[in-house]
DNA sequence: AATAAATGTCATCAA
DNA sequence: CTTTGATGACATTTA
């Protein structure tokens, strides 16, 4: 029993991983830049949130604006394009997110869609039929269509929520509407439906059916509010930007569910699972993953999930779920067969080549079966995805799978930066893992510490000496490899070089200090270096190099001086802890003074970024001033060009009129009356007169000079 | 190799 | 006094 729960739950976990990952990727879309305008304004720089701080945040998730992942996305946006060119049916963006949870749903065809069947699964179903044109799912009961009203409902509910007028929150602001969202702001029958289908349950989907085919939405109206939603950007966007993340929190809530069904029985599983909508505030990301971490004994393989889900045969109840998702696998695996027979060697073998990585940093004792696996990661996704996530899944790489690890190891540490640096120092410590065991578990973590960190082109640093080895041994990890931003910097050298671990083994590093504008506070044997690394940088070769770029200077600095933080802890860590961490460790007065130097940079680099986004959002709001002014300017010149017009007009028929009045006024004799001597003079009473003319301008200039006198 | 743009860094000021 | 953010100016990196 105990051991089953352990499968399903390592299996789910490293399940969640994965989507989250992909999750992530998906939320790309937030960064395209005008839309990421769009929704944030142009003002996200007043924000004063320091990027990597944000994105070290559970909140901060999605990725850094600048992150190098956007070359992920670009490629996942375009293998993405091409799906929808190869499929009748134009696959509407929003889809998306659907696939993408359709690997964590319920038996998705394994057998007649029942009423049990998930929104998602629904969702990923619709996908499916459209571009495989299945028979099984032409055949489409009732129960699928409130199914796939129930997708549509909440894809268009929590979007409109960001469409109005001038809606264009800063970046903080936007923070705190996804928050609100995932606290429950978000329609709950969305959330209710997920969670619940996701678990398995049928009755509880009975509900859901009911509830839904009250309002029977079929699945073209799903398709076509989609694709009309396309046209609104916003709508759009939101979507993609709030979705995943939600997901993301949902599943984990989902494992904790699962663990609970586990633990105890299936009819406390209904009792246990609570409406997504009534998640208890306190219920962040970070909880819940603190939550999951905490359950003991994760120490489980995938290989060991295999025959879980294996003994469908079986259908008991325990092992109801861990059935469901191994039919859902294989079920998965057929569609991207189906619908990309071509591809699939190519990505069952990356994925075998992502899978030892996998296994050696997600558990140090568990062995992976690279088969088990790959039939496992594709749950994450589903048709469309493994398109879409074709090389997502290849992005998906050691370093991710390390970040995640070294966040579990954290949290099990009471996310301590210092333990976690110590666990870092462990040189044969599998949970120091991330960079070294991943790509190359076959290398050893010298090799690996040196091939992540070293080989920067950087002004005369240069890493090409064996001498300093010993510096850097067992540091691996230590400097910032624990944050996203180091590793997804990495990632793609990782991919594009996965035995360049080899060659790296001989490279080890030297390092430069002629980065630091006060060289007589280093030691001297970082001088040393420097001058060595100076004269041997050009002889690295080009991959320590790329490698090696990733790697900022103060980084390599920290390692060198082995700093036993990462920088981004080192710059973004409150005062208390920082001033805490310099007394509390045990620090030479360079390490000390290094670190205050990464710290004082750090921040000025996020204040410069903030400047120099501020600046230009200034510029651009002077441009769009300017802009603006010469509309109005033209407008201005228009209207007046108008009016003298008119009043030329006026003038040509006043003229016309006083030539018509005095051509038949008469005087006493009645002889015509002369207009060069005389004038019609209008009264303040709107009585008219016929006055003399140098009357008239005398009178004339005494208005003028009462006038000139008021 | 030259160049512009982007980014990093330092000095300085103000809060 | 220290810390932090903002910003101009300069240096360095990148495209």
């Amino acid at each position: 029993m105990k051991d089953l729960k352990k499968y399903l739950t390592e299996g789910l976990l490293q399940f969640t991983i994965l989507l989250s990952l992909v999750g992530v990727r998906v939320d790309f879309d937030f960064y395209l830049p005008p839309i990421r305008e769009i929704i944030q304004g142009s003002s996200s720089a007043y924000s004063q949130i320091p990027f990597h701080s944000l994105r070290d945040t559970w909140e901060g998730s999605s990725l850094h604006p600048k992150s190098p992942d956007l070359d992920s996305f670009f490629t996942a946006k375009r293998l993405l394009d091409q799906v929808r060119a190869l499929g009748g049916t134009r696959v509407p963006r929003t889809e998306v997110s659907a696939w993408l949870v359709h690997a964590g749903s319920g038996d998705a065809e394994a057998g007649s869609f029942s009423a049990d069947q998930t929104l998602l699964t629904a969702a990923s179903n619709e996908e499916s039929s459209s571009t495989t044109d299945s028979p099984a799912n032409n055949h489409e009961g009732p129960s699928q269509q409130s199914s796939r009203s129930t997708l549509h409902q909440c894809h268009a509910s929590p979007s409109q929520q960001h469409i109005g007028p001038g809606a264009a929150p800063t970046s903080s602001e936007y923070t705190k509407e996804k928050q609100e969202e995932k606290l429950g702001c978000s329609p709950s029958t969305y959330d209710y439906n997920y969670l619940h289908s996701e678990s398995g349950k049928p009755e509880m989907n009975e509900d859901v059916t009911q509830e839904n085919t009250e309002e029977p939405i079929s699945i073209r109206d799903s398709t076509d509010i989609d694709l009309n939603a396309s046209n609104n950007q916003g709508i759009e966007i939101d979507r993609n930007t709030t979705e995943p993340s939600l997901f993301f929190e949902e599943f984990i809530q989902l494992l904790a569910q699962t663990e609970n069904t586990l633990e105890g029985t299936n009819e406390n599983a209904l009792n246990a699972t609570q409406p997504p909508n009534r998640m208890p505030q306190g219920n962040s990301v970070g909880e819940l993953w603190q939550d999951f971490l905490f359950l003991p004994d994760l120490n489980i393989t995938l290989e060991d999930i295999q025959p879980v889900s294996d003994a469908s045969s079986g259908r008991n109840s325990l092992t109801q779920n861990a059935d469901d998702f191994g039919e859902t696998l294989s079920q998965d695996v057929n569609l991207q067969e189906v619908m990309f027979p071509s591809r699939r060697e190519e990505t069952l073998a990356q994925r075998s080549e992502l899978f030892p990585r996998l296994n050696s940093s997600s558990s140090s004792e568990g062995s992976l079966n690279p088969a088990n696996l790959t039939q496992f990661l594709p749950t994450t996704d589903n048709s469309s995805r493994n398109l879409t996530t074709h090389d997502l899944l290849s992005g998906i790489d050691d370093n991710v799978f390390d970040e995640i690890n070294l966040m579990s190891l954290a949290l099990e540490e009471g996310f301590d930066p210092i333990e976690v640096s110590r666990l870092f120092e462990e040189p044969d410590s599998d949970s120091g893992l991330s960079l070294n065991s991943s790509h190359s578990p076959t290398s050893v973590s010298i090799s690996d510490s040196s091939s992540v960190s070293f080989g920067e082109d950087e002004g005369a640093a240069g890493y090409s000496s064996d001498s300093e080895s010993v510096l850097y041994d067992g540091l691996e990890g230590a400097v910032g490899s624990s944050w996203p931003e180091v590793n997804k910097f990495c990632r793609l050298d990782y991919q594009q070089n996965s035995d360049y671990s080899d060659n790296v083994t001989m490279h080890n590093v030297h390092h430069n200090h002629t980065y630091n504008q006060l060289p007589n506070q280093l030691e001297p044997v970082h001088e040393y270096h420097y001058s060595l690394s100076e004269k041997q940088g050009k002889l690295r070769s080009p991959c320590v190099t790329g490698i090696d770029n990733n790697l900022s200077r103060d980084e390599r600095r920290a390692k060198s001086l082995r700093i036993p933080f990462t920088v981004d802890e080192i710059v973004s860590m409150p005062v208390e802890m920082f001033n805490n961490m310099l007394t509390k460790h045990c620090l030479t007065e360079s390490q000390v003074t290094v670190i205050r130097d990464i710290r004082r940079r750090g921040k000025n680099k996020v204040a410069a970024q903030n400047c120099r986004k501020r600046k230009l959002d200034v510029i651009l709001n002077l441009e769009d001033d300017v802009c603006q002014l010469q509309v109005r300017k033209e407008k201005l010149l228009k209207e007046r060009a108008q009016c003298s017009k008119s009043m030329s007009h006026m003038k040509q028929k006043l003229n016309d009129l006083y030539r018509d009045v005095f051509s038949k006024l008469r005087d006493e004799q009645g002889r015509p009356v002369n207009p060069s001597l005389y004038a019609l003079h209008c009264n303040s009473d709107g009585s008219i007169m016929v006055v003399p003319r140098r009357l008239f301008k005398s009178g004339q200039k005494q208005d003028m000079q009462k006038e000139k006198k008021k």
